[in-house]
DNA sequence: CATGAATGAGTCTTCATTCAT
DNA sequence: GATGAATGAAGACTCATTCAT
């Protein structure tokens, strides 16, 4: 994540079956790399080793570090923003609650998935190159959830982008704040309680009156 | 932000006025350089440079690179601890909705006073040794939280450390977005409206009913 | 030779040809940088550029710096232990004036094989780190010298180990002052006649008496 | 001792008393310094912080760090040299056991009386600069004592300048081994009777046959 | 004069990347 | 294709020495 912006892209696609264990063994040692050494010491020889190969092979899918780095932040943003957008999408005209329930099911749920993958992911975001994507995945969500917002038959946003960005902050907040350890022990039991209460008020807030 | 824990303390204490400045260049000149080049660029030599003297000048006042950091990390988050602290403590058993108010007001002016070093400072955080400061700045703040909300004459909390955390995560989430360019233009101009709503909203879920 | 015990072992042992001829070009180019510089001017860097490789390559076969230096201290303490106990088990049980004359040519055959590497290494023995081996390498000596004093038929020994080390400190002085150049010229020609009387007339100072 | 030849003059004689407590203090701190942190980390702002003064003062007494350590391993090689000259110069024309019995007790008297001073030295002699110290003092030694053994009268020396050689170096081999710690406890109760023995076993080996 | 902050060249060490085998 | 040794630029840190106060 250090230069800041062309050739991040995989080498090949994994069209053979070995590229695509070879490809999924590189992600999972990144990840893990990352958790127990953190950024800095996430070099290219110990993502190799731990994945089982040497580093000549990783340097066959991936043209740098920074572009291992960016691959796999990007695929976890993408998962985490198709979640997202799947969920609005399937509760288009739903009533504001329900929304809000859904919408705290889907980050819980693509940010919970692997606690780690998501939480070592973080230094990657926010170094240089990670803020890119970052935003891309973060635009991607509030439109989505804006979208979803605009059809509630129960409310009616006058600015559903900030109301999307706002409602997506206020979810992060805490889910962040669980994954790097700033919360109490049973905490993440009540999490999603809080947060589907916290939602639900918020967006209740711009409930029309008849 | 590599080591874990010791020999992060800063080496003398700016006693003397040139020394006060020179310490006080360095600050400034990390919070450029970490807004500029990213944290692994942010070298020693750079910020030496930076702020107009040698590297050997800045290892007379921090004793290595983490601790440079660590400091200013830590005078960054005890800024906002107290502050946050202050606003607690003053409007302890007021009204539900004036402390949200009150709290909302206290994160913004914290975080956004100056919003390059908030943002720079979000990478320091999550490298490693930053890691357990911002725990330990994070607990003070959910503390003084927790013992507001516990005062408050309008509403009964069971859990106000729970309270206390999705609170303050629910404002730090959408605070960040921002900070970090995932907003529309204009955002910042509704986003104190938002939260207060938001934060308001949530706290009077646990209003107690005569 | 700074730090002091832990992570001297060299990283990977020479198995592959190629391999052992970079060892060996890095042992050849540290005794002459050690010889010609001294102990502090001898950088890894030196020592590197000395060999024809970069210094990447020299820490691909030692951790670092100490390490280089304890190895090829090491193994000079190694053969000069091994040739002087190979002699020392070798005259088991032959009269004293043999031994006498067996151990002088053992310590000089050992010691002025290369007499720039005996001298180089003096600094390297003293520094920290290479105390600890010299150490280990003066215990086998003395051991063998008096398991072999203990041997003898016309002569008894009340204290083996004090004159095994007294005998080898007696040959060692005089060696090492013309190693480093504390002698008249022609002076080696008579050392080991002169060494031998010495050793002899001392050890002879035990017979006893029948 | 890095740098090779000149100057190595220290700066001011110590003709006041102050100037002479402060090179004292030098001395000192510096022996400490050497003995417990060793040659390279025996830095000039260490010595002057022992020595209880700023880096600025010690420059006043040396004009570099060299001179410092060359001052003080002069001043030792020195104090054994002329001690050994004056027993050599007393024992002129007595017989060869009462010269062995006198030079050892010389010897002794000379390395023991500091035994930290006299190891810590060491290191200092063999890196670069002190080797010519060292061999001036060698040389001085060399010469008294063959001039003594040349007036013997009870034995004839054919070349005086090598068995002084031998002589001084087998006296200081088991020394130096006892200093740097080879050795077995209780081995300096030993020392003086081996040494006394040793040595005049030795000499006695010249012994003229009327 | 003493002080000790500032300097910056010089060390050690790591690591992304290449390429001969 | 895979390998992993070699490269060397770059970073952290130290310390002899100077000089303004």
């Amino acid at each position: 994540m250090s230069t800041v912006t062309a050739a991040l892209k995989p080498r090949k696609s994994p069209v053979q079956a070995r590229s695509a264990a070879t490809v999924g063994a590189l992600h999972t040692a990144t990840i893990q790399v990352l958790t127990q050494e953190g950024l800095s010491r996430c070099t290219t020889t110990r993502v190799a080793e731990r994945a089982g190969m040497s580093v000549g092979s990783l340097y066959q899918y991936y043209p740098n570090r920074d572009a291992l780095l960016a691959a796999i932040l990007e695929k976890h943003l993408d998962s985490v923003a198709n979640a997202i957008e799947r969920a609005c999408h399937a509760h288009r005209g739903k009533p504001v609650c329900e929304m809000a329930s859904a919408l705290v099911t889907a980050v819980l749920a693509a940010k919970l998935r692997d606690p780690e993958e998501s939480k070592a992911l973080y230094a990657v975001a926010g170094d240089r190159g990670g803020a890119a994507l970052s935003a891309r995945g973060h635009a991607r969500i509030v439109v989505a959830i804006a979208a979803m917002l605009a059809s509630a038959p129960d409310a009616r946003f006058d600015d559903p982008a900030t109301t999307g960005t706002i409602a997506f902050g206020a979810l992060i907040g805490p889910v962040r704040a669980w994954l790097e350890g700033h919360a109490e022990a049973g905490f993440e039991t009540r999490l999603k309680d809080h947060l589907v209460r916290l939602l639900t008020a918020y967006l209740q807030t711009h409930r029309s009156r008849p």
